[in-house]
DNA sequence: TTGAAAGCGATACCAT
DNA sequence: ATGGTATCGCTTTCAA
C-alpha cells in the first residue's frame, strides 16, 4: 500500500528526521540529500498520511457539514460554495445530510466529534435540541450556523431575513388589493417559522387582516400542498391569494389551482418563498422571495475559517437580506371580492 | 478538550487495558467493574478518537466521494442517496465537487490518497485522465464510478443507457414527423457524449437524416443555449425540432424560441434530458429523458460496500435503463414543412 | 548536518 | 480478570 517515511529512510540510507526535513522544506540539510530523498519519495509515490499527522498535530483539517435533503432546502447551493471555500481554506468537508427520515442531527454531532473534525457549519433542522449544539462548541469545536438561529449559542450565526421574508411577501398581496390571503406556514416552534409568521402577521394586522384563522400548516411536500390547496378551494368564501412557505409547496397549490380549473392569477395569486430553480419557467412564473443562499454560505465559510485561525469573532446573528422577485403568479384579487 | 482512555485509567485506577475491555465489551472482565469504568466514561464525556484507531486499524471508513456542480447535474440526488447508503453502512462521506471551474480531479484524489479513505465513489468529468482513477485502483483504495465510463478501468462502473437517451429522443421526434432535428449535443470526447451522439445517429440515418450538419456543440449554461438557439432560429430552413444534450440547455432553448415570437409545439419541438426539478412545470412542460439518478446512486453504493467487506466483484459496466418522459413541448412538425 | 527518542490515542497480543 | 508493551505513521524536541 502507501509508502511511509520510514520506508524512504531505509531506501535512502538515512533516518526518519532527515526525511522529514527534505520533505518538509526545513533548514538544516544538504541540498544534495534533500533532492535525493524528494526524488526518491516521488518515484516512491509517497503521500503523508494524514490521519498519523493528524493525531500528532491534533487538528485534522476536517470540517463537518450538516444540512438537510434539497427536497426541503437549497442544499446543493450551499453545498457546493461550502464545500469550495473550506478546500480554498485547506480543509476538506466531512458531510452530513439530516432530516426527518434520516439519522437525527444529535447523532451526526456525535459522529462528528468522534472524527475530531476542527470545526462545523450546521444548517439547523426544525426539530433538534439546541444541546446538541451547545455540546460542539463545549468541545472546543468552531462552529458556525447557517440559514438557522439557535438561541443563545455562542457561536456566530448567519440567516436569511425570514421576518422580512413574511412581511415583504404578505404586503405585496396586501398592495394589491387581496384582503382574503391564506399562509401555508412553517410550524412557529422554530425561530425560522416564528419570524416568518412575525412577518406575515404584523403585515395582516397592518392591513386590518386577522392572522390566525389564514394560519394552515401543511407537511412539507408538494402533495400535501395540494390536497390541502384543493380543500381550500372547495371552502365558502376561498381565498384570493395563497402564500406559501416554500416554492416547493407553491408547486403543489399551483397544481390544484390547475386542476380546479382556475386560473393563475386571474382568480387567485400565490406567492412562494425559495426562489428555486424553474420557478422562473413555470408555467406562470412564480412570484416569490430570493434568499441570497451562496452569499450566505461564503460568508459562514469566511467565518468558520477566521474562527479556525484562532480569531475570535463575536457570537451574533448576521441577517441578510431578501428580495421580493416579482413574477407572474400575482395580480389584484378577481372583481367583486 | 476530549478525554483519552489514559485518562479514564487514572481515573478509575486501573490500565488502559481494562478500561479497553470495558467499553469495546469484551469477555474477561468483571461486570462490576466494566460497569464502573462505563459509567465513568458516561460522566467523563468519552468519545473515542477515530483517527487514532484509524491508525492502529489501518481503516479510516471514510469514503471520498467525487462529483459535479449541481449547475451541469443532478448532483443533490446522487449526494444524498450516497451519503445516506454509505452512512448505514458504517461509513462517512468526505465530499469533494470537481468541475470546469473547480479544484481539478487530479488533485482531489490526491488529497483522497492522502486521506487515506477507504473507498471512492466517483462521477467522473469529461476532460479527467483515466490514469487518475487507475492510480486510486493501484493503490488499493475500492473504487465505482457512477454515472460515466473509464476505459479499462478495474472497477465497477454504473451509468445511464446514453446511447438509448439519445437514440429514444431523437425517434421520438421522428416519429411525430420532424426531418430537421437540430441536435444541442455533448462534446463527443466523452464516452457519455459518444453514447448520446450514437444513439442519435443511428435514429437519425434510419430515417435518412443527415446527423453532422444537425449536430451543434454548445457551452453547458443556459444563456449559451439561450444564444445559440436565436442563431439558428434566424438561420434558413431552420429546424422544426430541438434536442437538448440537458434540461438546462433546453431552458435556454425554450428561452430564446419564446423571444422570437415561436409557440412551442406549434412552431417548434423540444426534448431535453435529464427530468429536472421544475420541468413538469415548465410554461409548455417539457418532453424528456429520465435517468434513474437515485437508482444509479444505490447500486453504487451497494457495490462499494461490498468492495469495502472484502468481496471482490467484476468490474463491469451496470447499464440502467432510461425511459421517455411523454409532456407538452413536443407535436408535429408545423404543416408545410 | 544528521540521528535518536518520546509521544499523539487506540489496539492487539502476551504476560501475569 | 487485569496489566504491560509494541505498533500504526508522523511530528517535535533533544542529542550527537
Amino acid at each position: 500500500m502507501g509508502c511511509t517515511v520510514n520506508d524512504i529512510a531505509r531506501a535512502a540510507g538515512v533516518s526518519r528526521s532527515t526525511v522529514l526535513r527534505a520533505l518538509s522544506g526545513k533548514p538544516d540539510i544538504s541540498t544534495e540529500t534533500r533532492d535525493r530523498i524528494r526524488e526518491l519519495a516521488a518515484t516512491m509515490k509517497y503521500r503523508p498520511n494524514y490521519i498519523a499527522r493528524s493525531l500528532t498535530q491534533g487538528k485534522t483539517n476536517l470540517v463537518g457539514v450538516i444540512t438537510k435533503p434539497s427536497l426541503y432546502y437549497a442544499s446543493h447551493l450551499v453545498i457546493e460554495s461550502v464545500e469550495q471555500g473550506l478546500l480554498e481554506g485547506g480543509y476538506s468537508t466531512l458531510l452530513f445530510i439530516s432530516g426527518p427520515e434520516r439519522e437525527a442531527e444529535e447523532q451526526v454531532v456525535e459522529r462528528l466529534l468522534k472524527n475530531r473534525v476542527d470545526g462545523v457549519i450546521a444548517v439547523p433542522g426544525a426539530m433538534t435540541a439546541p444541546a446538541t449544539y451547545h455540546e460542539l462548541v463545549e468541545t472546543g469545536v468552531k462552529l458556525v450556523i447557517l440559514d438557522g438561529i439557535i438561541d443563545e449559542l455562542p457561536a456566530p450565526q448567519i440567516t436569511g431575513d425570514n421576518y422580512k421574508a413574511g412581511r415583504i411577501a404578505a404586503e405585496h398581496l396586501i398592495r394589491l388589493g387581496h384582503r382574503k390571503i391564506a399562509y401555508l406556514g412553517i410550524p412557529t416552534i422554530s425561530t425560522v417559522g416564528r419570524d416568518r409568521a412575525r412577518g406575515v402577521q404584523e403585515a395582516f394586522s397592518a392591513a386590518g387582516i386577522p392572522f390566525e384563522e389564514n394560519f394552515l400548516e401543511v407537511a412539507f411536500n408538494e402533495s400535501a400542498a395540494e390536497k390541502r390547496t384543493a380543500e381550500i378551494l372547495n371552502a365558502a368564501n376561498r381565498p384570493t391569494a395563497i402564500l406559501a412557505r416554500h416554492d416547493i409547496i407553491a408547486r403543489g397549490v399551483l397544481r390544484a389551482i390547475y386542476a380546479a380549473g382556475l386560473k393563475v392569477p386571474d382568480d387567485i395569486s400565490v406567492v412562494g418563498s425559495g426562489n428555486i430553480l424553474g420557478s422562473d419557467m413555470f408555467r406562470v412564473p412564480l412570484t416569490t422571495i430570493n434568499f441570497p443562499a451562496k452569499e450566505m454560505a461564503d460568508q459562514c465559510v469566511a467565518k468558520l475559517l477566521r474562527l479556525l485561525a484562532g480569531d475570535s469573532l463575536p457570537s451574533d446573528i448576521t441577517m441578510l437580506d431578501v428580495q421580493l422577485v416579482l413574477r407572474a403568479s400575482t395580480g389584484p384579487p378577481p372583481k367583486g371580492l
